[in-house]
DNA sequence: TTTAAAAAGTTAACACTGTTCACTATTTTT
DNA sequence: AAAAATAGTGAACAGTGTTAACTTTTTAAA
């Protein structure tokens, strides 16, 4: 049936589209923006017409998140060649945090803002959050190839990685927030946020190397 | 003017009132649920009431994030005693998690939400994150005590401090977001998430531990 | 004590938000 | 050509923060 495939295109076509003008607003005008109407707005449709191709707006949302992670998994992709697992944990964390800074809305979609999650929870019945699981996993074989290499002795690959994860993700999450730019002219020297964060993860990278 | 004064107090009275009538929707209902409308239900007063006595929401929403960090103050006071720093330091650890855990409405107000340093940026001079500041500089002096002690050897202080709190804080991010709890069931073991989260603290504190 | 001024509080409205229901075109099938 | 399915819309509901104009209450002065 060539018509109906044509058709299902067709409609696959307008979701995609209401998905790219819903990217669109998000990254120039921010989380707050992107409302349904001005979505409808963009793509010149009535904001009903949106309901017929998204649940609601969580629907939406959580679609940025899954771009996000493939996003992300893009900027992973070189670092699958790295042989030396040491140098390719680094190489994560590094990327990740690249990533942050790079696209903070995206970071924060997907990895602060509860909505995604409730979605998630709402919507899927398995409930998995299957692009998150899928980053987890990259670093927490990669802790285990360091393993095999004498790094983490005695350590438990999974609370290494959770560690790891959590102590970079809360680099991110106080950079993206706002919360490290309102302590940098105080507490901290004149360095500024990214060079403190590099410095910081300089440390936790000397943590790492002296489990050896 | 006793009369002055009389009408002064009834003022700061309403004031906290107002800031009483928030803190119960907020923690029962939620930040979504903390409405203007809503709170002024609570007091039994005109939505415009509350114009009078706060600028606006984010103002209403600061007052709260300081009372966040008045509570979070408090029970840091019986760290203090602790002569040990490296003991204090891991007290002071395990506090701020308890205080995540125990407050996630509170912790998410205080260190995750942008609103408030979106208030402070906008309304105050100085534009300084007093509450921050006075925590991360408790944190920072317990490790420059630590470091009399033989501990963090070639490290500055500024940095291992920047990571511990950026380590601990990503776990309190990853749990008061449900992102922990999105991982649980596939990822990790059959740990709950206050589990896991102890387990990647200790690792940290391994890693603390062993810069002697 | 009456009157003018200042303070406190409210009503109605504006411009938004997500979402749903009833309706109208358009297209496809019988 | 008539019936049925699809696609899209307008109006409305129940909310949101916020402001301007108005009323009531309280205070201060004549």
């Amino acid at each position: 049936m060539g018509i109906q495939e044509r058709k299902t295109r067709h409609k696959e076509d307008l979701r995609r589209r209401i998905l790219e003008a819903a990217k669109k607003l998000f990254l120039t005008a921010g989380y707050e923006a992107t409302s349904i109407r001005k979505i409808a707005k963009e793509i010149e449709f009535s904001p009903t017409t949106i309901y017929l191709y998204y649940k609601d707006k969580s629907d939406i949302i959580y679609a940025l998140h899954q771009e996000g992670f493939q996003l992300l998994r893009q900027n992973f992709q070189p670092l699958m060649q790295v042989e030396s697992p040491f140098e390719r944990l680094k190489a994560l964390g590094r990327c990740y945090i690249k990533f942050a800074f790079e696209h903070p809305d995206f970071y924060e979609l997907m990895f602060v803002m509860k909505d995604p999650m409730e979605h998630l929870e709402i919507n899927c019945v398995e409930a998995s959050w299957e692009d998150g699981e899928r980053v987890f996993d990259f670093l927490l074989r990669t802790v285990r190839d360091g393993q095999d290499q004498g790094y983490f002795k005695g350590l438990d690959a999974t609370h290494v990685a959770m560690e790891a994860w959590a102590s970079v993700h809360g680099m991110c999450a106080l950079y993206v927030s706002g919360h490290l730019r309102s302590m940098m002219h105080v507490v901290f020297g004149d360095e500024d946020q990214e060079r403190m964060i590099e410095s910081a993860f300089r440390v936790l990278v000397h943590y790492l190397e002296s489990t050896k």
